[in-house]
RNA sequence: GGCCCCGUCGUCUAGCGGUUAGGAUCCAUGGUUUUCAUCCAUGUCACAGGAGUUCAAUUCUCCUCGGGGUCACCA
């Protein structure tokens, strides 16, 4: 069985490239009837916090991404880490090193000067002497000297390393005993049982690392796919500092989960020429295998797309409850077909159509000049008052009985339609942007149509009196 | 700097020795529309450079250049 882990830090909320690689092993997970655990891993008690935590659990539910089994807290396992310590102290395979950090920094400083690698000089490595006195050892692992290390990657390939070149006696528990990432990686995800480790590629030269303690303990190791980094407009890799990295930022700017993550899975992975993935096709289609080797840029106007392609597509009851996040409850307004059935169509996030919902329901306090100009030049007064007329007389529910009534006043003053459209979009809008204005007509009903016909003619009035 | 990874339109990508280098997005133009948007159509734009290998390289190899990642008692 295929299990699958996503294990982020709670140092913040969970961001645009953490989902993704999220995305990644859930759908992979989901594709071969396996499990995708989720670990937190808060071992740094400094930096981490609950509602970091907590943040990170939320943007999941939001996008409906379900974790398999219990949360694993990495800060609750301080038995485990030890008990491997001991059984690799025991063994022979890991030791005790002395050195103070004094003496550390002051190896560097003197590697650096010669422009050597800066490592360990595995001083303590086989120590039998007095230990000196005062000084909380730290454990060290017993990396190979020499030899090669070979990361089997799904994406990039066979990713060799030289032992000399990057290894060293590498800490795995600190002075105050607490162990290092390097070899809770290792110990927790062999014990989880996570087979397929799919994670960002910034990962990849840390791999051998754990690739020496899945060794030192005899584990099998798993199969790694290390996905290339997203990057900011500047190149560089993506982080908390770029704007707009914030999953629950998205919900906000009115982005529905669906256009979220069909943006995500297409960022660094494809299908041929396919662009829409619904959550199922994504499970049915997403292979590791498919990963690009190359980084790619974070630009989000393909999701802008994407989004208002969902939107468009969404039935209107639920987006009528969709709606409702974004301050606009309209499930009881007797034109909500009519008035969702027009906006879907022109809004590229559920905020805007919040909007421009709110638009349409608000008499307008006042009118574009430019549109004004426009629309007012001819006797629109008068076309505006005929069509008044025909209102108080005539039918009016729905849009093509507005309709109706408006090119019965285009033919029998014989005038084209824009005569009466500009005008009559202006006294109902204020500009001349928007919907279908007998759409809007039908939405707000006769009597607020009327009125504000009524006030756009008075303010019209009043100004050709005040220009006189 | 050492080590590692990467390099096809502005962006996301297809390509897996022989293609008019395809799609999407963005942008531009036209059509539809009373307006705007949608929608439809059309168009502009790419194999980083240089050597090899080969009858043939975007595709394989090497070098150069460029970009990125990583080098902790952080994760």
């Amino acid at each position: 069985m295929v299990v699958t882990r996503f294990a982020p830090s709670p140092t913040g909320y969970l961001h645009i490239g953490g989902l993704r690689t999220a995305l990644f092993s859930y759908l992979w997970a989901k594709k071969n009837g396996g499990k995708f655990v989720l670990r937190i891993e808060d071992t740094d008690k400094a930096r981490n916090s609950e509602e970091a935590t907590q943040a990170i659990l939320k943007a999941f539910e939001w996008l409906g991404l379900e974790h398999d089994g219990e949360i694993t807290y990495q800060s609750q396992r301080d038995a485990i880490y030890t008990k491997y310590i001991q059984q690799l102290l025991d063994e022979g395979k890991a030791y005790k090193c002395y050195m103070s950090k004094e003496e550390l920094t002051e190896l560097r400083e003197m590697q650096m000067a010669n422009k050597e690698r800066t490592k360990y000089n595995g001083k303590y490595r086989d120590f039998d002497g007095n230990p000196p006195e005062g000084i909380e050892p730290v454990i060290r692992i017993k990396a190979p000297l020499t030899g090669e290390i070979v990361v089997r990657d799904g994406v990039k390939g066979n990713v060799s390393f030289q032992a000399q070149d990057i290894l060293d006696d590498f800490v795995i528990a600190r002075a105050d005993g607490a162990p290092t990432y390097n070899f809770v990686v290792a110990i927790d995800d062999h014990l989880m049982g996570i087979n397929e480790v799919i994670r960002g590629d910034d990962h990849l030269s840390n791999t051998p690392k754990q690739i020496v303690v899945y060794d030192a303990l005899g584990w099998d190791l798993p199969k790694f796919y290390h996905v290339p980094m997203i990057h900011n407009s500047n190149g560089k890799k993506l982080s908390k500092r770029d704007g707009a990295t914030d999953v629950m930022a998205y919900k906000e700017m009115g982005y529905t989960p669906e256009a979220l993550l069909n943006f995500l899975v297409r960022l660094g992975w494809s299908h041929g020429d396919q662009e829409i993935f619904s959550m199922e096709e994504m499970q049915e289609l997403f292979n590791p295998k498919d990963i690009n080797k190359s980084a790619s840029i974070y630009n989000t106007e393909k999701l802008d797309w994407l989004n208002a392609h969902y939107i468009k597509s969404t039935p209107n009851d639920i987006l009528a409850e969709l709606l409702v996040e974004y301050g606009l409850t309209l499930t009881s307004h007797d034109k909500k077909e009519v008035l969702l059935d027009a906006l879907k169509e022109r809004a590229k996030t559920l905020k805007e159509m919040a909007e421009l919902v709110k638009e349409i329901l608000v008499t307008p306090e006042s009118y574009d000049e430019k549109a004004v100009k426009k629309a007012f030049k001819g006797d629109a007064i008068s076309i505006l008052n005929a069509f008044g007329a025909k209102l108080t007389a005539g039918k009016s529910h729905l849009p093509s009985d507005y309709h109706a009534l408006m090119e019965e006043v285009v033919t029998e003053m014989e005038i084209g339609f824009g005569k009466i459209g500009m005008p009559l979009r202006v006294a109902l809008l204020g500009k001349m942007g928007g919907p279908n204005i007998d759409v809007v007509m039908a939405v707000i009903g006769k009597e607020e149509t009327m009125l504000r016909i009524a006030k756009v003619i008075a303010t019209q009035e009043s100004q050709e009196t005040a220009t006189r």
